[in-house]
This record gives C-alpha cells, structure tokens and sequence, in this order.
DNA sequence: CCCTACTTTCAACGCTTGTTGAATCTCAAT
DNA sequence: ATTGAGATTCAACAAGCGTTGAAAGTAGGG
C-alpha cells in the first residue's frame, strides 16, 4: 500500500526550512526592502532561484516566515491563560496573572535556546511597528488570540470602560515591542546596567508595572 | 555695507527644504531601504540629482532629516519640564507632572496643524525600534534630553534602584513609540472604538498609566 | 529501465538603484 | 558686460535587484 501521498515535500524541506531560517534571521535584522533574496540564499546556501521556486515573489516568502510559527505561540499563550485560569479557580483571575500569561510564554521560547524564536520575536517588533506589513499580518495572525486575552481582562476589571482597555493594551503592547526589537538602547542610556537581551528583567518589571497601570486607569465609574 | 555673508545657501532654499520635506514624509511612511531618491525627488519635484548634491549619500539625507527637527523639540520638552518644576515649587515635582512635560510636547506639535511633525514624530519611532538607525542617531539626537528627564525621575522617587527606573522609562518609551507609529492597529482590535490618531486620548490615559506603573515598581526596598 | 513528479541549478532577462561629471542656469558683485 | 560661485539639470554609469524559463539532478513506483 502506498503512503497516502500528499507527496507535498516531506522528503527534503532542509533546503526549503533553510530558506525560512536564513529569512527570519535577515528581516528580523534588516526588515523586508534591507535584505535581498540574494543575502538569503547566500546565508541558506542555496541558489537565489530556490526561494522563488518554494514560495513565489518575495512578499509571500516574508509573510510564510511571518506565519510559520504563529500558531505554536498562540497555543503557548492560550495554554498559560487556561492554567491561570484553573490556579485561581473559584475566584477571578488577576490582572498580574493575566499579563503573566500573555508575556511568560515568550519568555519561555526565547530561553529554549533556539535562536530562531529569538529572530521571530524580533520580527513580530518590526511588524508590530510597520504601517504596511501590520496593517496585512498583525491581524490574521494574532488578533484571535489578543481578542481573547482582553476578554479576560475585561472580566478581571469589571465596569472598565472598553476604550480604556484597548488603550492599556496598546500600552503594554508598545512596551513588549520595543522590548523584542532589543535595539540595546537601553543598554546605553544606562550605561550598561539593563541589558536588552536581559529578558528576565524586562518581563519581571513589565508585568508589575503594567499591572498597575491597568488598574490605575480602568478603575470603573 | 554687504550683508554678513554667510554665503552658505539662504537665498534659495525652497529645493533643499522641499526635499527635507519629502524625505521625511516617505521615510516615516517606508523606512530608508524602502524609499528611492528618485521617489523623493519626485515628491519634492525636482531632479533627482539634487539631493546628492546638497546632502551627498543616502544616509546623509536620512541624518539630515531626523536631525532637523531634534534640537527644538528638545526644547519644548526641557521648557516644559522647567514649566512643571516652576509650578510645583518648593515642593518636589511629581512622576505625573514629569511623563506629562516628556508627552505633552509631542501632542502640541501635533496639534500645531504643520503635518511635517506627524511625519518627524513617526520617524522617530521608526529609528527607535530599528537597530542600526537607532544605534546611530538616537543617542546623538536624545540622550541628553533623556538624562535630564531621568535625573528627574530618581529625584521623584527617592530611594528607588537605577536599573527600575530605567526599565520603567523603557516601557514608557515603548509604548510612545507604538502610538507615535500610528499603525492603525488599535483601530482594527477594537473595532473602531479607538483611533491612531486621536492623540489627545492616547496621552490622556498614557500618562496616569505610566505614572502608576513608575510608582509601583520603583518604590523603594 | 523508464517514466513521472519534484527539486535544484544555471543563465539570463529587463528594470531600478544610488551616484557622478559635465553642462547649463541664476544672479549678485565687480 | 563680465566674472565667478552656487544651484540645478541632464545623461549616463556600473551594480544590483526580483523574477523566470529551460535544463539538469534525484528518486521511488510501474
């Protein structure tokens, strides 16, 4: 009997996988017009023609690394959510809880070691930041998972006006950005006593602080 | 008796300036790589040719933009933390009056109509989540506007750890940059409910919530 | 062994890029 | 008028870009 044949291309993805790994490493670095197809296949050692043989113009290859690995950290942050959920059972979940949920998880991937989650995250910054690129690949890509977290923090600040929330989670949302790009300025403005790529630090401060921030300004009435 | 005679080039610069415009409106809007001299020159109609006469490479342009603006933002904001020192006189200024002289300027040349500081302020947070534009000209254009500010904030919350401080003037920044970004994101997550643009109310809750997240983290122990 | 389907390479295309050197224009001072 | 210096244009360059079509390689099923 034969195998079920979607002969697709499970027997060789090392070339094409390295495509997506050389990519993610470049935009994240450089952004989509600072890197050509050329530097990647250099960097995949690979022919130039490979790239758009796997995946067509360049726009598409940016949105496939974009997506690839999507889906695993929407699960990583929906899973940490459903266990805050089930530590405070009866009661309510806290703010902190939440935040913790929606930033640990990154934390986490960016310790497994694989630089490749280091390089993606980055890339989330650069999109985050990016008019054009948000405007196509934010959406589809997390707004299932960014809807449910403020569901939550809905329920954990009861009579919190809604723009309000929207608004405490752009600030959140700005903070973790600049945090993923690790640009290391604030390596220099502080002369070296925090360090970009101290995510520990970053994440332990973050979720105190906006905590506070959530329940300074959504307080109801 | 002859004028002073800085010959320089006073007498015409209506092409130099409208190329400064036109590079400044494209490159907040594409980032470096993603604008061509040509689209410039075109923009500011005039040859393409121009522009690397009056500012020789690329990257001289782009410093040359990023720079204009700078010093008299600088300015404001140190004016208008002077102002919330002066208020508040014998006693110590609060971290409200504080975020509020760092963010308040930023809404007043907004506010001032010149659609040229939209453009600036967006490519200011262009270069600050960008690794290498940020490594080069953040630092340059800000960091002694930044220390002042800091300085003030150790001065408001005695006793608090630098590296707190600095981790909290990170998440301010942050979220500053996202909304100087204007990306249009809020506006799709919730529905409308808020916009990019409405930056009234992005300071208007911005402030308290940085303020309370400062407080929280940096009380001292 | 020979198909067949997929992957990979090769070579080249048409086009755009940033930059430059020489030519032209402008215009105030001589 | 002439000069001279800065501003502006023109035309062109070499280099690099994304993309493509055809050729070559690979490998498992008949």
């Amino acid at each position: 009997m034969k195998t079920p044949m979607t002969t697709d291309h499970n027997k060789s993805p090392a070339k094409r996988d390295r495509i997506l790994d050389a990519a993610e490493h470049l935009f994240a670095q450089r952004g989509f017009e600072g890197v050509t197809l050329r530097q990647i296949a250099s960097k995949a050692d690979v022919d130039v023609a490979l790239a758009s043989y796997h995946f067509g113009k360049k726009d598409a290859l940016f949105t496939a690394v974009f997506q690839r690995r999507a889906s695993e950290l929407n699960q990583r942050r929906l899973a940490a959510l459903a266990e805050a959920k089930r530590c405070s059972d009866p009661n309510p979940v806290s703010i902190e809880a939440i935040i913790s949920a929606f930033l640990r998880p990154l934390e986490d991937v960016q310790r497994e070691g694989d630089s490749g989650w280091q390089d993606y995250l980055a890339l989330i910054a650069y999109v985050n930041n990016h008019t054009y690129w948000g405007q196509r690949l934010m959406s589809s890509a997390f707004d299932q998972l960014v809807t449910e977290f403020i569901k939550a923090l809905k329920t954990a600040l009861p009579g919190a006006p809604n723009d309000k929330i929207y608004w405490c989670y752009h600030n959140l949302s700005g903070a973790l950005t600049l945090t993923l790009a690790r640009t290391g300025r604030i390596d220099r403005l502080s002369d070296g006593l925090c360090r970009s790529d101290d995510y520990k630090s970053a994440y332990d401060q973050m979720i105190p602080f906006m905590a506070a921030g959530f329940h300074n300004v959504c307080q109801p009435g």
